[in-house]
DNA sequence: GATAAAGGGGATGAACTTATCCGATTTCGG
DNA sequence: CCGAAATCGGATAAGTTCATCCCCTTTATC
């Protein structure tokens, strides 16, 4: 339904507000999200124009997030990615529906309207919150290299 | 958010409703929907397939529905071309969130599960009413070639 | 039967999405 | 000011969806 591309995107997005302004490379988001390194480069550079990802280049540099975890929702992220418009004139192009949709668009239009409502009532601070402690994104490799995690004593971790 | 061939098999499925059983060639449906002659013949076999239509070769024949209107949901229809699947394992494959999907996963599904919900309120029938007595599909051709319309006394039709 | 009308289905092309590659540019640190 | 570390962005390849083309089989009618 959503397309993989914005998938990622979600992903690297939760990465970085995990990693809390600290800035995290390419490389490193790939790594956590499962997502391969060129076309992670892609997606943080289309969140970048979006305002949601800065970008430092140079030696130390990397990606931070731009944008506020607890007021951006999922729908946000996700229409960087995949347009997700409503329907607001006929597909079709018949002008006795303009302003006025036939009984299919206007379902469909409807259709879209409660995935919109539902995917605004997520923000990225929600996404954080994982009863297990796991979350899909960033953490196999947080202990590789040793960074301190943000929820260690964490209720039954597997591992 | 529909994939175009998914817009279409509505139209048509639309078209062959409002024909109350008789035989529409793929021709008319390409005609009424704004589909591709080819392309729509592509889709009707899929739709055969699923059952949805019957096909009657040779002379005199076409396509006919094969659901009942006012049982059958748009999210039936789409499932024929989109999958729309809900989420119920790990994209990433991480074992410990089988039957646990994390924050992210659970979001997403939950959206999908709206979306369903949503597409599964709407009937055939549903989709053939419409208050301007002009729908989406099958109507254009109907003048032309001299069908019998079935509500020719419409309110404000533009022509 | 012959013929014309109709769907069946494989092969192919066009357009878009997804993914990779590589050289250029920026920036930090010695 | 040099070199390593990092992003930038254009070019290209691979894969998928969308669309077209063509030949075949089925079927109703004469």
């Amino acid at each position: 339904m959503l397309s993989t591309t914005a998938e990622y995107a979600l992903r690297m997005m939760i990465a970085l507000a995990e990693a809390e302004g600290r800035p995290l490379t390419s490389e490193q988001l790939s790594r956590r999200t499962d997502v391969s390194p060129d076309y992670a480069v892609k997606i943080l550079q289309q969140l970048g124009r979006a305002k949601f990802v800065r970008a430092q280049r140079g030696r130390g540099g990397g990606f931070r997030l731009a944008c506020d975890a607890s007021t951006t929702t999922l729908l946000d992220l996700v229409r960087v990615i995949d347009p997700l418009d409503r329907i607001t004139k006929c597909p079709l192009g018949r002008v006795e529906h303009e302003g006025h949709l036939c009984a299919l668009h206007a379902s469909i239009d409807r259709a879209i309207g409660v995935l919109h409502d539902e995917l605004r009532s997520y923000t990225l601070n929600d996404l954080l919150k994982d009863e297990r402690g796991t979350i899909c994104a960033a953490d196999s490799e947080t202990i590789q290299i040793g960074i301190e995690r943000r929820h260690n004593g964490s209720i039954s971790g597997s591992n």
